[in-house]
DNA sequence: TTGGACTTACGAAATTATTCGTACGTTTGT
DNA sequence: ACAAACGTACGAATAATTTCGTAAGTCCAA
């Protein structure tokens, strides 16, 4: 099912934007991007239509203005590029990664507490499952 | 000090080489990235020659090999990749990247108790250091 | 000493990503 | 009705990355 191209850098920020929002049209993701960086209208658009192309994004082209949606979840994303800096960066160990990221940002007492619930869950389910990986 | 930019995937895989096995030489470079995708020599030795010229290696070219050695660390790498994920894909979330990473990989237990160890440090320090970020 | 194996240097092609100009159609306000 | 505003399509320039061919130097064994 749906795309499995890995996006570049400013298809994720189109990407987040939509997932932000909600189905949008090319000129609110476009008035979205030049907030933070400079960008011709055209270039925006084409960038979206090749996402089209390559099922990053699907649309809606029934009214003036298409109105365009993800094609691939926020989470599953998240999880391919998690993954793949896992393998690239952090030689297979995503515990490694969990502790640079920790060491990194200083994380405030509320993460911390949450992070910490999130363990005990995976301790609690791993300990049930006697195979553990 | 030292360069600050960013590698490209193929810049990282030799980098990781290069942090894994110590100064080396193009060939043996080479020969360790031959074993898991096909490249030719000269491409690998062109690649390291850029390298070179971004200052993301240093080399000795006193014998009949050159000898290159990175010329920016795994951790303060790390760091930076780390950061521009977090940033551009967990909207400046560290613990959601953590909580990823985690839900992704399905850790073994062993990792589990390093990450939980690490996380009491931090909750120490935190809890003697009053202003929390 | 000569030829083969090995090395570096480097230009340039191939590939991929990003940017933008221009053409052209539709809508809207007057 | 018509011009300005706004929208899409799309080819092509630019830029960044990756790949490779070819030339030329060095070393060493026969």
């Amino acid at each position: 099912m749906s795309a499995n191209t890995k996006p570049t850098a400013s298809e994720l920020e189109i990407l987040n934007i939509l997932w932000a929002n909600g189905p949008s049209t090319v000129r609110f993701i476009h008035d979205e991007l030049v907030k933070t960086k400079d960008a011709g209208y055209t270039t925006t658009l084409k960038l979206m239509q090749i996402m089209m192309e390559k099922q990053l994004l699907k649309r809606d082209d029934s009214g003036k203005s298409h109105v365009y949606t993800p094609n691939i979840s926020q989470e599953k994303t998240r999880g391919q590029l998690v993954k793949r800096m896992i393998d690239n960066v952090f030689n297979g160990s995503a515990s490694q990664l969990v502790m640079q990221a920790l060491g990194n940002h200083k994380a405030n007492k509320a993460e911390l507490e949450e992070i910490r619930k999130y363990l005990d869950e995976i301790t609690k389910s791993n300990k049930t499952d006697s195979k553990s990986r």
